[in-house]
DNA sequence: TATTTTTATCACCAATTGGTGATATGTTGT
DNA sequence: ACAACATATCACCAATTGGTGATAAAAATA
């Protein structure tokens, strides 16, 4: 019956799809990877596990598709908007990677995610890897490479390194409570000094 | 019967704990954390897993054991021996990043154990920050904090950068196969890159 | 209405998990 | 030789793991 505004069957495939991948969101979230067990993520979901093998074909399929859910570079595609670089990619750079310290930071998702790519080697994560590495590209072969000329690379190891960095730096400070090189990434004052840091190796890589 | 030079009990309890460790490192080695399960670490060993509640008190007691086993700092500790450090710690910070970089490269435990540190939050992965953090701070407190004075925090965040980012970096190129920023991070070229520009943002921070 | 298809549940399986008490076997000292 | 002790094995447990075929219940179609 098409009656309502929405036709709301009880019963519907997407919706329960959708809580299957919000379980293993939250199952990361409170337990982590180890915490994700297809009988768990079932009771989580409120829901048979006989699905999980009915819609995704297992528990690989529907990590796959969590994994292919989250799409972690929207927050850093091109805000430029049609403005035309002059700086050789200098400011676009410095707040690339201050608002990934920050985005990383906050969202707990994607550390874990990040982890995943340095334990494990599923296809779905190379996905992610080559959309990292086509959205550097761009960044590189069309702003900083044509701008560093023979140090191109350079300038990519550069990024390569603080981009790495501030990954583990935030992924560290989520789960410990130590310091780091005397610095607390969990303050507000150890993490501006990072962003400093940041800013000044970029400054001086410009120089 | 002690004829022979040393006295060769078949039954050993310090050669039995060894071969738990070891088994402890070649699962680690072979099929990573998830692998790492009592009967597996006991069938691994050639033992009863009875002894590894017996020895170690459970499967958590001996993983803490081989964590604390694998001291990661050895290959850090000064080799200045006694040569006074007249330039602020530059050679210093610059040696000890590229060996840190090749080192961690090169050794696949170490890398599981950093990995274990931004993963779990047992106790004797905090026993080893805390090692790092001590490590670091003879070189900070005795050396760069009085050279660089007012930026002695700005400095700590940047080797926080590096070292972190080398981590990362060294980690990313074992188990994924992807190029990081364009830079193929398991070739001799893409590593020489890094090396690059580790060396260049030292220089560039002691101008 | 009756029929068919989709969606979801249930009961059950074999294999594996961590863990333990009873027992055997080797080693040492008397 | 003997006992006393340390070392190691074994059989067994309950709980959990991933996985599936039979079946129920709802929805769509006729």
């Amino acid at each position: 019956m098409e009656e309502e505004t929405e036709a709301k069957p009880f019963r519907n495939k997407e919706k329960s799809k959708q809580k299957f991948l919000y379980a293993v969101e939250k199952i990361l979230h409170t337990k982590g990877f180890s915490g994700l067990k297809v009988n768990d993520i079932a009771r989580t979901a409120g829901l048979d596990k006989k699905l999980i093998y009915n819609y995704f074909g297992g528990k690989d399929g529907l990590i796959d598709e969590y994994i292919r859910s989250q799409d972690f570079w929207s927050n850093v595609k091109d805000e430029s908007g049609g403005t035309v670089i002059k700086d050789g990619g200098k400011k676009f750079s410095k707040d690339m990677l201050l608002s990934q310290f920050d985005y990383v930071f906050k969202n707990k998702n994607i550390q874990k995610i990040l982890l995943w790519g340095l334990l494990d080697n599923r296809r779905s994560l190379k996905k992610l890897a080559n959309d990292r590495e086509e959205n550097g590209a761009r960044l590189f072969e069309g702003i900083t490479d044509p701008h560093f000329e023979k140090n191109a690379k350079r300038y990519r190891a550069i990024i390569a390194l603080l981009i790495s960095g501030i990954y583990y730096l935030d992924i560290y400070a989520t789960t410990n409570d130590c310091t780091f090189c005397g610095l607390d990434l969990k303050s507000a004052d150890g993490r501006s000094e990072i962003q400093n840091a940041i800013s000044f190796l970029i400054d001086k890589t410009y120089e």
